[in-house]
DNA sequence: TTGTAGGCGTTATCAC
DNA sequence: GTGATAACGCCTACAA
């Protein structure tokens, strides 16, 4: 039986066929110069012999991993795991395989993550956001290790870059509601500090509502944790000063749940009341009563993209380096025009 | 300059610090019988040349790769994203990498992934329930790549098994449905082909109504893959049905909730006309109106436990190999006692 | 405590 | 079209 420990090796295999381990190898890698029968003879006694190709090995030798890394923030949130699930499902019908990291938004152990990717030798890295330490692009650059950025459109410059304008984003939401007659308008944000996006649309509100002469001083912004109960106690504290707003935009389908539900709890009627606006379009945007206008986000394009570019030969990735994808306004239930005065 | 294409290797590392490679790969693998000037040498020469370990070639030399797997049926539902969420987190500890798949519940596809896995060289994988391909188990035991199950307690023989039981937890949704009063129920489960989890549940709800005098011929039972839509047309077509129940049971918070939908859009009362019940315990669970009773399944626990057995000893794996969790009833709004005749 | 040498399994470069 | 042969970068006996 030559079922030993572990298994099977290529010149195993080649001893089998009565060829040598060059020739398996040809087979193994499609090379068309190998004569018909010999490679049947090959496959079948790797057939019967259960082989399986030792990957390091063939990294070692020929410095390609057919690995790709990615550090997203967490899995946790819907619009990374999306997004993930689309890069991964890509990557693997061309037989590349994902390793994924979570740096919990901590860009300091972003580079740690990215470090280990390097070691584990893979051949590309999908981050998120355009912020990033000096010293994890520099790593990337000089280990040769090719980058995109998503859910943004800002490119560094040897990397790529396949997302969306948060800041036009920000201004969408914020003409929307403008348009819709309010002045007194208010955001909760996802916090800013090291995160370009949640900064970019927060920008974008307030950049939007002073060109209509709304001073950015007087718009309440509060800064919330991605999660349904920082959404409502932020909403929550918006709503109990003296001046409440008659719209919020939030920056995050969560944090506009958590304040829908605020609202619920304390009747405030949405959107008479208030009008709530929320970001990604993520399926609990339409368990939210009333329904949820938002934005939405292409996640899982947004992942196969990345895919698509890092499968691109150098010359094809020329064209698909800076990809900026629409994002679209899905008006439902939770906004309407401004009360009259 | 010493930044050459790809960069430094060990034996760059031991020129600059005047030693023999040896000494430098004792040093960064922690040997503590290295001279302590001369280790600080070496990490000095490691951190000027930037050098990061080639993780193929070490692989290839000492068979550890410090990879691990894991194929799940889709990163797009909250209940797996959350797991591996946590499986990365407590993996990443150790510096262990996580490379992930997604099956789209087929199994057969799931045996070309689990291949390629073995071919990265994963030295475990981490797989969603029990039922898989025969070839799949043979294959990871013939490879001496040890498996843990998730979502089930049924582990096969060399594996392991971290979840609940399925049928268990089907069993306690009816018991709480009855004591209720209910006695026409329904269900509305995931689609059981190819599932172990959701025919457990499936299997253990008829059991428990059987008991008591119930025929399961009787009880309504239509399937769903796990979306919004489709919870909420099975939901239509059960209370289209000249005998409504008055209590259903859905396999999955995201049809609990698109079942809602349907109620609501139709002038149906939850939980007055109908109770609803979901599992998981996703936060949309909170997000319905009325809130969602469930049971709660501890997707992250189940991540960061399987990460536990694979990081731990042989030893020690003997007493983690079958860990059943507990699931919790979670009463919220959606069910309520039968109304009277 | 440190250095030398051999080989992990594969692929690439030569010849033939 | 096929077969030797030499690396790829590292770890680990073993020797010193």
């Amino acid at each position: 039986m030559d079922s030993e420990a572990g298994g099977a090796k290529l010149i195993d295999v080649a001893k089998r066929a009565s060829c040598s381990p060059a020739t398996v190898s040809r087979v193994l890698n499609g090379n068309p110069t190998v004569n018909e029968e010999v490679r049947e003879r090959v496959l079948r006694a790797a057939r019967e012999l259960g082989y399986v190709p030792n990957g390091s090995a063939r990294a070692l030798r020929s410095t390609r991993t057919r690995l790709v890394g990615a550090i997203i923030p967490t899995l946790a949130h819907a619009i990374y795991a999306t997004m993930v699930d689309g890069l991964q499902a890509r990557l693997a019908e061309k037989d590349v395989s994902l390793i994924i990291n979570t740096s919990t938004y901590d860009i300091d152990l972003e580079y740690e993550q990215a470090r280990l990717l390097v070691e584990r030798g893979v051949e590309s890295i999908v981050l998120v956001g355009s912020l990033h330490r000096p010293e994890t692009l520099a790593l990337l650059e000089q280990k040769r290790v090719g980058y995109v950025f998503t859910y943004t459109s800002d490119a560094a410059e040897p990397g790529a870059a396949v997302g969306f304008d948060n800041e036009k984003a920000g201004r969408t939401a914020a003409r929307y509601l403008l348009d819709l007659g309010h002045t007194r308008l208010g955001m909760i944000a996802g916090i800013t500090q090291d995160n370009d996006r949640a900064k970019g649309r927060l920008d974008g509100f307030l950049k939007e509502l002073a060109a209509v002469g709304i001073d950015r001083a007087k718009v309440p912004v509060l800064e919330a944790a991605y999660r349904l109960d920082d959404g409502r106690s932020r909403m929550g504290e918006l709503m109990s000063r003296p001046q409440r707003p008659t719209a919020v935009f939030c920056g995050s389908d969560i944090l506009a749940a958590g304040a829908i539900k605020h609202c619920h709890d304390n009747g405030i009627a949405v959107p008479r009341d208030v009008s709530v606006m929320g970001f990604d379009n993520l399926e609990i945007a339409e368990l939210t009563s009333p329904e949820l206008t938002t934005l939405e986000v292409p996640a899982r394009d947004m992942g196969r993209l990345a895919a698509d570019y890092i499968l691109a030969s150098p010359l094809q990735r020329r064209h698909l380096r800076q990809r900026e994808l629409a994002i679209r306004l899905i008006v439902r239930g939770s906004t309407a025009p401004a009360p009259a005065r």
